[in-house]
DNA sequence: CGAATACTTGAAATTATTCAAGGGCCGTGG
DNA sequence: CCACGGCCCTTGAATAATTTCAAGTATTCG
């Protein structure tokens, strides 16, 4: 199933309340890429490339320690956008991405974009808004990785993959770059779903999740009990 | 030294290159809000007041744990704003707010403040570069919490504030609360800041610090050696 | 001066990591 | 079709980092 340019941006949260009239621009701009599996999209340090948007496949956005331990910032799926911030702000890339599937990209220029962004007052409001989503999530990850445990951390990932799906739940990506993002080996994430479904709250197949005990999942994501 | 509303918002990054002309409707809904030491300015699910801009004191922003943990997501000093995010996206109140210093604060209340930046690009392009310039502290906070020790997340404080003020350097709030800052406990600061000063990196005295060593500082914080 | 609170320090406890080994899945090539 | 190699995942035991608990000292403010 191949998406058009337009499509692809139209079907983007962040575009999607653009008026029509004022989309044209951006898909004039747009190019497209595909990415290959392990495929290196930019490097942290990189002149940012542009703000991209995923249209099918999967990257992953990580930071790289001296040590060579490495932090998953973020998983991005279809529909969600890239390295906007840098594009915005004017930053280099401030972290790696990574194709972790056949994927497909589209990319906004930095250049262009940013001179179509300085003329469209409708468009800055919605990245504005957009902005401001992305801001929450990664005020949550850190509450998350500084206030609560391993085990009420992953109860609150699987409680917010159900919340998208219900019943089975398919992991998004390898269960070391879930553990990561985290901030969790891949053994204590590999631990704490065995004690998990251990208690009888989840059924850990291989690479899906069943959620058995909602109500307990969500005490045990909210840190009470064990 | 008082600040007139004018001089508060003029000095304030976020709004410091915006025109004139287009500075007075937000001087027009500015109201001045006196807090005194550990006075709430607000508390996490509120619905958000507007934009704060802190004229002079100090604003600790904070999140609170179940268990009663905290931890304190930014210590906003003067010239710096809070909860504008809430105000722009539209969200409750994602954390406490809690003046720890006689401080006095400029208020852009949430409505007439979103009218305006509807209607005013110019600003709305400024608060964008702001909100990018937030972004990447909350990465860079991120990427600090999960891939270095308490050793080098405390070395780079010390850098950081450093760089902003050579020699001696003042604490910018009580060590408890840098601490936590940096997800650690204030016990594990007071013995970081012992071992650094054993090392004749730093001389720690009572609410200030002195660099002695500052190749061997920065060394430490990007996690070399020990 | 006295009380409250912050800070320091030591010892014990805990959480998560590291190290090590085995099992399982998948793709490649015989 | 099966065997092999590679990588991911799981599990156990040992280790290490930080926290917790506890006590004492210092500082600040009334």
């Amino acid at each position: 199933m191949e998406l058009s340019v337009k499509e692809v941006i139209s079907r983007c949260p962040l575009f999607a309340r653009v008026k029509p009239e004022h989309l044209q621009p951006l898909i004039d701009i747009a190019t497209v890429h595909r990415l290959e599996p392990d495929q290196r999209v930019f490097n942290q340090g990189d002149p940012c490339p542009g703000v991209f948007i995923v249209a099918n496949g999967l990257v992953r956005i990580f930071k790289l320690a001296p040590t060579g331990k490495e932090y998953v910032l973020h998983l991005v799926s279809p529909g969600q956008t890239f390295a906007e911030v840098a594009a915005i702000g004017g930053y280099p890339c401030p972290a790696n991405a990574q194709a972790i599937a056949e994927t497909t990209c589209v990319l906004l220029p930095t250049e262009p974009f940013m001179t179509i962004l300085r003329t469209q007052h409708e468009l800055c409001l919605e990245i504005m808004t957009g902005m401001c989503a992305w801001v929450r999530t990664l005020v949550g990850l850190l509450e998350d990785i500084t206030l609560r445990d391993a085990t009420s951390r992953v109860a609150r990932m699987i409680s917010d993959l159900t919340n998208t799906a219900a019943g089975d739940v398919q992991l998004p990506a390898m269960k070391k770059h879930m553990a990561s993002h985290l901030n969790l080996t891949s053994e204590t994430l590999s631990r704490t779903l065995r004690r998990l479904a251990d208690l009888g709250v989840i059924e850990s197949d291989n690479q899906s999740l069943r959620v058995i005990d909602q109500e307990q999942l969500k005490s045990i994501a909210v840190g009470e009990l064990m």
